[in-house]
RNA sequence: GCCCUGGUGGUGGAAUUGGUAGACACGCAGGACUUAAAAUCCUGUGACCAUUGCGGUCGUGCGGGUUCAAGUCCCGCCCGGGGUACCA
């Protein structure tokens, strides 16, 4: 063979591996470039031809900078915690680390014939003890800080500790979960448990009840994606949801900062839409909304301090005093762990509210709790208790059980109680909060909606309502979380009886509930403005409440809502019907209403984000342990020195029986101290997080990374990688990074300054037709002529859409006597694109097309195929055009007898025209990451340099170091046989000289009115003058004005002539 | 629904700033070489009309507009892909 690409494949990796071609120093006088890929999670399936894609472009962009003279660091690694290698752990009982790491060799050898310049002593893996003992040491940091808004950066939690030893919280402004004032005295009075149960509320990592998605049979929490209409999607059990104690990060404590921070990356718009729409920042107000005296009235007769009448506390006070002096078990035991402010706030027993006597009630925080025998499910809607909701209690029960086999459990559910009745949006004065982004809306507020769990509904709902509100709610608490979402068109909801007044019309407004409203935004109350916003619209012809229009788009006259169809969700216009911003238009009206607002007090400027914090616990065992230990049942960091906590062994990769994380399997899963050690592990994110970071010094045994590396190689400049990961990896990535930004670790305080998403490789699908109920297959087109049913059937056995009929026959069982109804002979096949599945038959491998065609020509097709960032299919059809490219490249440099034919002639300015032309053409289609037409430009190029039968070391020196990037190995090896020792990976990108691109002609195209007719050829300098009176009088010219005269010429300078007749 | 993308020959795509639409490649058709095949080379290839030659008309999802000139800019739609979803 003339070219043998297998050979010198072979060759040349080799060489690569063996001189460690591409190994990066963290020291260079070189300017520094950061080449990194989104590190592959390494599947049984082996590399995918979209892989190599991305791989592809930035090897490229990598190999091209070193020509330019950059020291570049290009690293590969492997994301190597995940499911499937668990999951296949489950069910053959194999370690995960086991196939992981067959999996790991597998990609390494498919990727290592491809021709990468990975600088492969950093690499990293997930799995990696040397590795994830930094994801842990992180890990420990977060949870060692707290976000300090006035600074707006992390600070450390020992210094918070001072200020609360010195003067409580109450200065304090931090992105924290709610937590109630204390003094510094209260601080210091409080146990070293109470102390940590505060402190969890400002961590950046922190444990929190969170709502997750429990799968009891599979025993197990799933994400999002993993639950389909209510099942799982493994095995179809019922989910449901459950709260759990979670480890969270507080990424939304950098949500300004991951909005802000994006102005400046060069990212793609639709990344940067993605990422601003999962943050979503609205800004608006809180305004304060009154409800009406009717409601409050009973309790404005009694005297303030009093929580019964006279009549019942002479009945019930000794009875209580009594059962304070005799406590059962339980209530003793409750006692000890709530006396004395130990929750930060006072606890009374034994207390008379209103006709009962309460076991324990917080009167500050309006909490009853109760400890019963049992408790039946309808207890809470019993009448007492609707009574004390009325005056404003909620109450929170317990069995004896509970309390004596877990007050730790008990005390968190408490203290969570808590803590959310200060969230509550309703104040002291029976006031409701609101959050709205349009104030300039609120003349047109027609009702209010509360969300189902809103904590007010129970004080304010009206006895007539009782029953309904009650029904609602029960409803609403039975519909699943996907029912909810998949009937959003359907209208429910329920009217309290209460009303609310309008703080700025007076007026009383009627307040509803109705589970449109999300609890966990904003205040989870809305005022709702049915003329001007969907949802609201919906509600109110539903209820057939009122809809008073108050916004008039620019161009519109008022007219009657009763007739409109929907509402117009007006984001300019002028406000009308609005008291005293009646007239302005939507900009200044919500300016003016704040400012009205703030003014009087009844409300303030307020933004919201919808990004919530990250849960960080899996209940799985193929991942990161954490570096947790309890100490009465409080979290704390194991030292550092006793850093990476390794993954411990486990009999099996289950639950255990009760319901716990696989780890809890582990024997001797403690401390030294026998402090037992956390039992969740942590998700894929963590290990994706840093690793672009661990890359810049991936074998530092004392630090994550060292000053010295960080600050070199700074961040990545080039970051290529799928799009899929814009709201896991990019957001948790940016935000890690911010957060080792403010502890002073790294210098940047963004990751990846450049982003480019390669666009999906589908799959290109054929199919064959099958008469119904034969063995019989009919060509494509006569398959009208049957009643027939399409099959896929293996891309691999089709060839150009036409059917190997006989690997058809051998290619299934049921296939062996298939008979063929042909067209000329031939089965013709159809085809469509869709994504490419083992299911649909169209997966193609990589290393089949390495073998058969080398991999600088894979490499190159993969680029021709089209612009990176596109979706496209895959169809191998195209590759023989590379192939016999590359071939005709090489014969450039060969005579017939493939001997080496580069001749020392001086170079004709023709063939340095077309060196010069391809350099500048490569260069800028390189830097605009245009991979496709610099191929086409080098087929061009070496048509070109074919048809001189240019054989000169002047041309063909220079182009060898320009295909180098595309196709090393063939660059590499002409290389060599034009007399270089040296690689040429780090010969010098050739120089442009423009001096030979210089026209001294220039066809010009002459058009009449706008369409081409002839050309004509000018010399570049010929004035403007000259070339209207030489066109003009040339007989085409004449023909096409037909004597009339020009009504004007327009002549742009080498570019086009366009006569207006 | 909202947001982001994209829509150009039989196919992948090119046209970078408004200036000759379809570069380059695949496929197809015809031809050369060959006993034959592969490989290689040559010619043609958007559609329609006219082909004896000169040619002509239409054409970048659809309908309008701006301009001497629109695939490219503006307005209104249609379709595909992705993201997101009662976020007030």
């Amino acid at each position: 063979m003339d070219y043998n690409f297998n050979e010198i494949e072979k060759k040349w990796q080799a060489y690569w591996k063996a001189k460690k071609t591409y190994k990066a120093e963290n020291k260079s006088d070189k300017p520094k470039y950061y080449v990194l890929d989104m590190f592959p999670y390494p599947s049984g399936a082996g590399l995918h031809v979209g892989h190599p894609l991305g791989y592809i472009a930035s090897d490229i962009y990598a190999r091209y900078k070193r020509h330019k003279g950059f020291n570049v660091l290009h690293p590969m690694g492997y994301d190597a915690y995940g499911l499937p290698a668990e999951q296949y752990a489950i069910q053959t009982g194999q370690h995960p680390a086991v196939t992981t790491e067959k999996n790991i060799a597998r990609y390494r050898e498919q990727l290592d014939k491809i021709g990468f310049s990975f600088d492969w002593d950093r690499e990293v893996r997930t799995c990696d003890p040397d590795y994830y003992k930094w994801t842990q040491w992180t890990f420990i940091q977060l949870f060692n800080h707290w976000y300090n808004k006035n600074t707006d950066k992390a600070e450390s939690i020992a210094e918070l500790v001072k200020i609360f030893e010195k003067e409580g919280n109450r200065n304090i402004n931090a992105s924290c979960t709610e937590t109630a004032f204390f003094t510094a005295e209260e601080w210091n009075s409080k146990t070293e448990k109470q102390q940590q149960e505060i402190l969890l509320n400002y961590r950046i990592s922190y444990l929190s009840d969170t709502m997750v998605n429990w799968c009891p049979q599979l025993g197990t929490v799933l994400a999002n994606d993993e639950v389909v209409g209510g099942l799982s999607v493994r095995g179809g059990y019922a989910v449901e949801r459950k709260s759990m104690r979670q480890w969270s990060l507080r990424i939304s404590a950098y949500a300004e900062r991951l909005l802000q921070g994006l102005e400046n990356l060069d990212w793609s718009d639709s990344i940067k839409e993605i990422q601003k729409n999962w943050i979503g920042k609205s800004v608006g107000a809180e305004v304060k909304f009154c409800l009406t005296p009717v409601h409050t009235k009973s309790e404005e007769t009694k005297p303030h301090g009093y929580t019964t009448n006279t009549t019942d506390w002479y009945a019930l006070r000794n009875d209580a005093r009594k059962m304070r002096k005799e406590p059962s078990e339980a209530e003793k035991i409750l006692w000890k762990s709530v006396k004395d402010n130990q929750l930060g706030c006072k606890i009374r027993r034994q207390q008379v509210i209103f006709n009962n006597i309460a076991d324990f009630v917080c009167l500050s925080k309006k909490l009853i709790i109760q400890i019963d025998e049992s408790i039946s499910k309808n207890e809470n809607e019993s009448a007492s208790v609707v009574e004390l909701n009325k005056i404003g209690f909620s109450v929170i029960r317990f069995t004896n059980k509970e309390i004596i086999d877990n007050i730790e459990s008990v005390i968190e559910k408490i203290k969570l109680k808590i803590d959310t009745k200060i969230l509550s949006s309703v104040n002291e004065q029976g006031e409701l909060i609101i959050f709205t982004t349009r104030p300039d809306t609120i003349f047109g507020v027609s009702f209010m909606v509360l969300c189902p769990e809103h904590e007010m509904i129970a004080q304010i709902t009206t006895s007539e309502q009782k029953q309904a509100v009650a029904d609602y709610l029960l409803w609403t608490k039975n519909r699943s979380e996907r029912e909810r979402q998949s009937e959003v068109n359907t209208v429910t909801g329920v009217f309290t009886g209460a009303y609310a007044i309008n703080p700025l019309t007076n007026q009383e407004i009627p307040i509803w509930i109705s589970d449109y409203v999300l609890a966990g935004y904003g205040t989870g109350a809305i005022m709702a403005v049915p003329a001007h916003d969907s949802r609201d619209f919906a509600f109110a012809r539903h209820f057939k409440l009122p809809i008073p229009q108050v916004i008039l788009p620019f161009g519109e006259e008022a007219e009657d809502t009763a007739n409109w169809k929907e509402s117009k969700d007006s984001k300019e216009g002028i406000c009308i019907n609005s008291g005293f911003i009646t007239g302005m238009n939507v900009k200044d009206g919500i300016k003016a209403v704040i400012d009205f607002l703030e003014e009087k007090g009844i409300g303030k400027r307020m933004i919201n984000y919808r990004l919530r914090d990250a849960i960080f616990s899996r209940q799985r065992y193929w991942g990161e342990p954490f570096p947790v230990y309890y100490k009465e049942g409080m979290p704390y960091m194991l030292d550092e020195t006793e850093l990476p906590l390794e993954l411990p062994a486990v009999d099996k990769y289950l639950p255990t029986e009760s319901g716990e994380p696989p780890l809890a399997r582990a024997e001797n899963w403690h401390t030294q101290e026998g402090y037992p050690l956390e039992c969740n592990t942590m998700p894929g994110f963590a290990g994706s997080s840093a690793y672009y970071l661990r890359y810049m010094d991936a074998h530092n045994e004392k630090e994550i990374f060292s000053k010295e590396a960080n600050t070199y190689w700074q961040n990545v400049d080039l970051y290529i990688g799928g799009a899929e990961h814009a709201t896991g990896h990019l957001i948790y990535a940016r935000f890690w990074n911010k957060f080792l930004y403010d502890l002073g670790l790294c210098v940047k305080d963004e990751p990846f300054q450049k982003l480019i998403n390669q666009g999906m490789i589908q799959g290109r699908s054929n199919f064959v037709y099958r008469i119904v109920g034969t063995n019989k297959f009919v060509s494509s087109g006569l398959k009208n002529e049957y009643e027939t049913q399409s099959i896929h059937v293996d891309v691999n056995i089709v060839d150009n859409d036409i059917l190997d009929t006989e690997k058809f026959r051998l290619s299934l069982p049921d296939y062996a006597n298939a008979e063929f109804i042909l067209e000329n002979g031939k089965y013709h096949c159809d085809w469509s694109v869709e994504k490419m599945s083992k299911s649909l038959y169209n997966v193609q491998n990589p290393d089949d097309l390495v073998v058969r065609y080398g991999a600088d020509t894979l490499r190159m097709y993969e680029m021709f195929l089209g612009p990176l960032e596109q979706s496209k299919p895959w169809d191998t059809k195209g590759i023989e055009g590379v192939f016999r490219f590359i071939r005709k490249f090489w014969k450039l440099y060969h005579n017939e007898e493939n001997n080496l034919c580069v001749t020392d002639e001086a170079a004709s300015p023709q063939e340095l025209k077309v060196l010069h032309r391809t350099i500048k053409k490569i260069q800028d289609d390189i830097e605009r990451f245009s991979f496709n037409t610099a191929v086409s430009s080098f087929m061009i190029s070496t048509n070109e340099l074919t048809e001189m039968k240019s054989h000169k070391r002047d041309i063909l020196q220079p182009l060898a170091i320009l295909i180098s990037p595309y196709a090393p190995h063939l660059a590499e090896e002409l290389w060599q046989l034009l007399g270089h020792n040296e690689s040429i990976s780090f010969a010098a990108f050739p120089e442009l000289n423009e001096a030979y691109l210089v026209e001294n002609t220039f066809n010009y195209p002459i058009s009449f009115n706008g369409k081409t007719r002839f050309q004509m050829e000018f010399a570049a300098d010929v004035p403007i003058a000259e070339i209207e009176k030489t066109v003009l009088a040339h007989a085409d010219a004449q023909k096409w004005l037909e004597g009339k005269l020009p009504k004007k010429v327009i002549i742009v300078p080498k570019k086009i002539v366009n006569i207006v007749i």
